[in-house]
DNA sequence: CACTAAGTTTACGTTGACGTAAACGTTAGA
DNA sequence: TCTAACGTTTACGTCAACGTAAACTTAGTG
């Protein structure tokens, strides 16, 4: 009765590595590799994790991340970006240029992604048309 | 004058390793390296390899894949459905199958981009924010 | 002809992102 | 009580995608 791991959408819940790799399908390892490399920093219970929701969402952004093939060292770049404790004026110029340099590469992505599209189209058009030219032999 | 390489937009054109290198900002041991997972596979002259559009075209398609975070692996298989010299029924349809993967893959990675542009955009308006209000001090 | 620039092969090294195993502690239930 | 399910640390292994160095062969030039 005493859990600690709220259920629905409180804002406090609580949840163990390996509920996490469950839910999104990956390895506690994985989940152990982001805390080494400075990309997770869970609390502790004696010596177990305990990962709040905010931590759950770094993973979201994290596995997005990947998807998109970033590197976890792009990925934290990108996440610091979420939450700048930057007070200085020149971080935070330089964070506005990083944010155009992430832009401008996704623009690029995009641009990438709409010619992958059309080629595959393409592909799957002369597909097509083999199989009915076989299809009449 | 019995150049063998020609200009402008001649389909019959050829390149050497170091031409491409610089053209597409890589170096030649990527090249090469390519050319070993059997990604490419130019002609020789002698030892010398030499290019033809063919190769510069699959060069193009890898370096896309790379941004996209595509391994060479992947990227074999998608330049291979571009020239289905699969006269198999079979391999048609699995190719369409292979096609249509591909494409959720890519229509993930559209829905990734859109949330991170978004929020990329967030964290500028904020970075802007803090610098109106730090400036103000 | 010596020298430089570009090409070649062979092969070991490196980096990122984990996999995999070993060895161990804690807690709930039959 | 013991064992099964989860957690932990430490540490070596692996795979992809090259980097880097060595040692060598042409091809053109002052």
């Amino acid at each position: 009765m005493a859990k600690a791991a709220a259920k629905g959408s409180d804002t406090s819940a609580e949840y163990s590595i390996s509920q996490l790799a469950k839910e999104f399908n990956i390895t506690t390892r994985s989940i152990r590799h982001y805390e080494d490399v400075g990309l997770l920093s869970p609390t502790r219970s004696g010596q177990t994790r305990i990962y709040a929701q905010a931590d759950r969402t770094r993973l979201r952004l994290i596995l997005r991340g990947k998807r998109l093939g970033l590197s976890l060292e792009d990925s934290r770049e990108i996440i610091d970006m979420y939450e700048p404790g930057k007070t200085n004026v020149d971080q935070l110029k330089k964070l506005i240029d990083a944010i155009q340099l992430q832009r401008n590469k996704l623009n690029q992505q995009l641009d990438d992604i709409s010619k992958l599209l059309k080629d595959l189209n393409q592909a799957e058009a002369d597909c097509i048309d083999a199989l009915k030219t076989n299809g009449n032999q």
